[in-house]
DNA sequence: CCCTGAACCTGACCGC
DNA sequence: TGCGGTCAGGTTCAGG
């Protein structure tokens, strides 16, 4: 499900509601996900929640003794429920505050991840090696494009490789390159230094777009206030393959790349 | 180091 | 209605 946008629209609207209150217990109904749930984990029970932060799609609850690191895989999400509503088969954890309110992780597909690091997060193995982000400075274009000489891999999977960026995944890499104007398939070793200029301007508009509008809506995508996104009616080629390109009306293109669906207009985008 | 493909798992949908 | 195949927003990991 999630994308950057998503797990930022989560967090925000997650965060105003347990910040600041200490929690009652931590309840792992199903521990397989992408990783088990440490039975470490239970040392948030008694803590007081300082602050929800994000890094690249990761969710970093912060306690004084440790952090929660929590990933909403393909099929995540998170909301608040009231403290009688009963789980439903997919509720795998709920992280339950002292006023009697939860904070409730739904993962059908359990790609997700809840884990526990006692160390500062930025040096957890899987935090400390992931790229900038991409709405800050540090995400420019002689950056990108430094990084891509002598890359002989696609531009997408370029992109979308969260050791070089984070928070670019499928829907907004295929968004960004229709933007930029640049053909997915095109080795990235390959780009100008003046199409990544372009490439990264559209990167930062696409997810600061997304975020501005609560997230795309796909399937199933609820923000942490239960409310649905908005975004999914701009998107501009991502599910509309054999429609007509927004620019030139000539029917998008769709092909497999890396196993993800990629979908252009092979007039626009060279 | 770089690149590719498999793996993790469930549910929705499509054609027969 | 049922069955098999395909596809879905992510990321790590193994192997070449």
């Amino acid at each position: 499900m999630p994308e950057l946008p998503e797990v930022e629209t989560t967090r925000r609207g997650i965060l105003p509601h347990i910040v600041g209150q200490r929690v009652k217990t931590l309840e792992v109904r199903q521990a397989k996900l992408r990783w088990p749930v440490p039975d470490s984990i239970h040392q948030v029970a008694g803590k007081k929640l300082l602050d929800v932060e994000r890094r690249g799609k990761y969710l970093l609850f912060r306690f004084r003794n440790g952090t929660v690191i929590a990933h909403l895989g393909m099929s995540g999400s998170m909301r608040i429920t009231a403290p009688d509503e009963p789980p439903g088969f997919h509720d795998h954890v709920d992280m339950v505050f002292s006023d009697g309110r939860r904070l409730r992780y739904c993962d059908p597909r359990r790609f997700g991840a809840w884990l526990w690091t006692e160390e500062e997060p930025a040096d957890h193995p899987l935090i400390a090696s992931l790229g900038p982000e991409p709405l800050t400075e540090a995400f420019h274009a002689t950056y990108l494009h430094g990084k891509s000489r002598g890359r002989k891999s696609s531009i997408k999977a370029f992109i979308m490789d969260s050791h070089i960026v984070v928070g670019v995944g499928n829907i907004y890499a295929n968004e960004a390159l229709f933007m930029a104007g640049i053909h997915p398939k095109r080795a990235a070793g390959k780009v100008s230094a003046a199409r990544y200029e372009k490439l990264v301007q559209a990167i930062k508009q696409v997810l600061a777009d997304a975020i501005n509008m609560g997230g795309t809506t796909l399937r199933d995508f609820v923000g942490g206030d239960g409310k649905p996104g908005y975004f999914q009616q701009t998107l501009r080629v991502y599910g509309r393959a054999n429609r007509p390109c927004r620019n030139c009306q000539t029917p998008l293109k769709e092909i497999r790349l890396g196993q993800r669906s990629t979908v252009f207009c092979k007039l626009c985008q060279t």
